[in-house]
DNA sequence: ATGAAAGCGCTAACAG
DNA sequence: CTGTTAGCGCTTTCAT
């Protein structure tokens, strides 16, 4: 591997001007230039990141934190934010912190190390203090996920809406019965409370009482569906439409409902959430609300540069929106 | 942020010690090896990365090149090898080539540039000459993917058998009229042409003519699968049995066979591949072919440490055998 | 067993 | 416009 004084010495010029000409600095006559690609070409010369790095430049690098990479909601929207990072030149560091806080603190610590310039949280285990204690190191935005009061930079969809939306077309169908899988513990601070907050809403709206039975817990895979259509399945008192917290959950329900010869919509109608793909392959196909993956990557990621660049930036929030999706489930 | 030289200043120590404790060098009595621990930990000292690549060391970071991270046989191996190289300390950086050349090219550049210290790659774009030459700035692993006269360390599945049993299986339920969708182009030595070789082999055995109107090429997506089942629904003569190259094109084609009117497995059989959680979602479930997933995910890793490491390693091949999965579409 | 000091490759004053 | 030079934080001889 040559160095930048190869470059220099072949050149026949200074480092300084080496250095000048990959950082496009004003100031260095065009001829010098050539000169310096030139010698960089013949060298195959690629300035060390190491280097620069212990300058205090950038890595280039911004860390991704997920829950699990497996969850087609993540993966998808780590395509997109690795997809427009590509064009900015920056390599994404993908995270997996498998709900684990001590797994998110060694990734933030990264930061302080400065082994990356940024953080994208897709989740979060901390308390909003310790995270904030990390911003002094570099820049963290939260995607998807938010604090009540929001002193950090972040692009969230209206999940209170996005539940809303969902259980009122429930409600409009006629459904009364309204079964409820959170990914949290349908608690006021938890996880998943502004979803809890929609569905909570939609029934006061339309005066529907909530009937805890029919409320389930930290739902998020394929078998955890499964596991509520069993439960549901042995109920005196079943509930008409559950309203689920993923595709994933509603194609366990749906699959396992109607091995116990439960009809889907029938006898007990599914709504999804998120719209992935396997949501066009139950038999029926999965009403469920679309978020705007795309373009939640894509502001996520556009923030984040705007910080890294200490310039404004300002989120298109109309672009944001949730909207229902009606297949045949419900 | 504390350097190096702090935590000597506290310890009353030289950094030479210092470091010589991080790096855990004998020759350093055990009374100043816990006045440095002590002083780190007050410091709470993080020594920089960027410093110590530059001397030479390692990055402690893997790249894992995949095509496309939303596809989740890959989502799922880069699951399991991020969870083993977090065991080890190492973090991974994923790349997505999507099957351009220049991407992934710029990510073996990384390795030159010694920003990671040596590169997985489950996918190839490149020729064989062109990666050879990237080993000498670092280890490079093929994983489920491999070159005929393979010069590169390779941890593979046996596709050629894989398909065997895939294709046998059908064969063996009376069906002859088989149509396959590869998700190559059919060709003698490009992309899937150990599966080719194992159905060419399997109906080969079986003294079934291979019919080349029947023939799907270049297919990955559920949109893909879709759209082979239109295809045929328009043929005249059709085929009784289709073997496909992933679950993925197998949901599509099941869906959209329904939808045309066409009877899974009762007038067209769909056999699968890899085993994803969606085999189980369809309606019939898929039949299909299972790739050990974790497995292959962890020798890997482990060959790439063992590289790394300059130790001998042996795969365990027993490990890594390919298995069919009977469910109802086939 | 410990310390002093020489770089690793690069950027950014500073001087011309 | 260009060159000289002092570090960035760390590891590693080479002395002691």
């Amino acid at each position: 591997m040559s160095n930048i004084s190869d470059v220099a010495k072949k050149a026949g010029l200074s480092v300084a001007t080496v250095s000048r000409v990959i950082n496009n600095h004003p100031y260095v006559s065009e001829e010098k230039r050539q000169a310096v690609y030139e010698a960089m070409a013949e060298l195959s010369y690629q300035p060390s990141s190491a280097a620069r790095q212990m300058r205090g430049q950038s890595t280039k690098i911004i860390g991704v934190i997920v829950p699990r990479i497996t969850n087609p909601f993540f993966s998808y929207l780590v395509d997109e934010i690795q997809q427009i990072a590509f064009q900015n030149a920056f390599q994404i560091m993908i995270f997996q912190s498998n709900e684990s806080s001590e797994k998110e603190l060694s990734f933030l610590e990264l930061l302080a190390k400065k082994q990356i310039d940024g953080i994208i949280m897709c989740a979060v285990e901390q308390d909003q203090e310790v995270i904030q204690e990390f911003t002094k190191y570099g820049p963290i935005v939260l995607c998807n996920e938010r604090f009540d009061n929001d002193q950090l930079p972040t692009v969230s969809l209206d999940q209170v809406n996005g539940a809303y939306l969902g259980v009122n077309y429930l409600l409009e169908q006629g459904y009364e019965k309204i079964a409820y899988a959170t990914g949290g513990q349908f608690e006021e601070a938890g996880k998943d409370r502004d979803r809890n907050k929609g569905f909570n809403q939609a029934m006061a709206d339309a005066k529907v009482p909530i009937k805890s039975e029919w409320l389930f817990v930290n739902c998020h895979t394929i078998s955890d569906g499964r596991k509520i259509a069993r439960e549901i399945s042995k109920m005196s008192d079943v509930p008409e439409a559950i309203f689920t917290g993923s595709d994933e959950v509603a194609a366990g329900v749906i699959v396992e409902a109607q091995k116990l010869g439960i009809k889907v919509p029938l006898e007990l109608a599914v709504l999804g959430f998120d719209d992935q793909p396997l949501a066009e392959l139950t038999t029926p196909a999965i009403t469920t609300i679309r978020q705007p993956i795309q373009t939640l990557g894509k502001e996520t990621f556009n923030l984040m540069l705007s910080l890294l660049q200490e310039r404004p930036y300002q989120i298109d929030g109309t672009k944001l929106q949730m909207s229902l999706v009606i297949r045949e489930s419900a």
